[in-house]
DNA sequence: GTAAGTATGTTGTTATGACAACAAAACATA
DNA sequence: TATGTTTTGTTGTCATAACAACATACTTAC
């Protein structure tokens, strides 16, 4: 099973980093890892169930998905290869999954227990130490998006949301201008708002001379950034 | 200066869980931790500043703020002692703080440097490693808690974030009666909306008989829960 | 090129929430 | 009990965002 792994590969990902290939093979034996295929479309984790594994794309694409109350489905994120998802949860055992993970394409998962990596004695394995290091690091990232998303969703109107996600793309890239990651859809999404409400408001804002805008690509005009 | 330091109430903190007083000694000895005292309204961060260390509240009591383009000031969370802050920001090290941390009350505060914990060879420290392991608990938990605002306040309206958040209470407390931790000033600030609408709405849902409400007390009477 | 599909912008209507201002409890303190 | 303070509920007005429906690009495939 493990000899069809692409250790290579694994070098170059947030959790592996600096680690050697070798290193990573023993690892990955000792933790008892599992590599699983899935079919698309098949549901790899569900909503109000409880793990004890984050899992790793090795190849394919899964959701993040949530299926609310009244069964509408909102995709919240896409997962890459070399990307974990679920770490949150496989590090608070007997947390329920608030949401489901789906295989949008056919795909190779990689299983890892967490608590197999932070219980075993680290001696046994001084990589284990590393790759504590570096799940803090992928955590405290994910920290850091949640909190931006929540700090960009907090002013109640969409132009006062636009000016906070724009003013933040603007120092984060040290430039007024520049290119987001999002379509229209996408971004209403983010900022939780209607998407033709959004498309309204970005053209108010570039007739007040706030902004210029063209598809993905912003100038922020204004004094007040 | 470390000897004024309450080892044994250390023990029976998040962080150090585990270890024993005379272990936390020598830890914080070799990461050279400092403890600082602040007199009530003093800047202990301030926003965009870049930080190296955490802080753990010995005594008193601080507050995460933020200040808004227009200069609103919004209180996001209020730590307690024993608990840490900026955690997130200090294993981030040049990620510019989005919020400042402000002395609600005089208070004593330990600064712990994240880099430090990581980075100094584990075998030299034992209890090293049980620190990391602590830390990333500690972030896996905020993690959960931002993703649970998120999606607490995804829905459009006032209800939908009630029907979202109070069911969610229901689920983890096994019962369609309990008590929630807010009261309706701070409820209003979790779901960000206005707090008169959401007594308003709370009424509503009363008349609805989704509802019975009594103070904190909730009780959810329907069947779509 | 045409056609089909997707993404984006526009407009008008309607529902809803923010806001202000006030009333009524609840609580504390003297 | 009287008094001030805080919390919560109520009401009405007004701004705003959601929604629907449509128009106009911009893509992609044929």
């Amino acid at each position: 099973m493990k000899q069809d792994i692409d250790y290579e590969f694994l070098e170059t990902t947030l959790l592996f980093q600096g680690a050697k290939a070798e290193d990573i093979r023993t690892m990955l034996t000792c933790l008892s890892a599992e590599v699983k295929q899935f079919k698309k479309g098949t549901v790899i984790y569900s909503a109000g169930s409880t793990i004890t594994s984050m899992g790793m794309v090795l190849s394919g694409n899964v959701q993040i998905i949530s299926d609310d109350l009244w069964g509408n489905r909102s995709i919240l994120d896409s997962i890459a290869p070399g990307t974990v998802f679920a770490e949150t949860y496989a590090s608070m055992p007997g947390e329920p999954l608030m949401v489901s993970v789906l295989a949008a394409e056919d795909c190779e998962i990689l299983f890892i227990n967490t608590a197999k990596i932070t219980n075993t004695c680290p001696s046994a394995c001084p990589h284990h130490v590393a790759l504590i290091c570096n799940l803090l690091r992928i955590s405290s990232q994910k920290n850091l998006n949640l909190s931006r998303r929540i700090f960009h969703t907090a002013p109640k109107s969409i132009r006062g949301r636009l000016l906070s996600y724009l003013s933040f793309q603007a120092v984060s890239c040290g430039s007024c201008e520049f290119y987001i990651p999002f379509n229209r859809q996408q971004l209403a999404d983010y900022l939780s708002v209607d998407r033709s409400a959004l498309s309204n408001e970005l053209s108010k804002m570039q007739r007040d001379g706030l902004i210029t805008v063209n598809k993905n690509h912003f100038c922020l005009l204004s004094d007040i950034f």
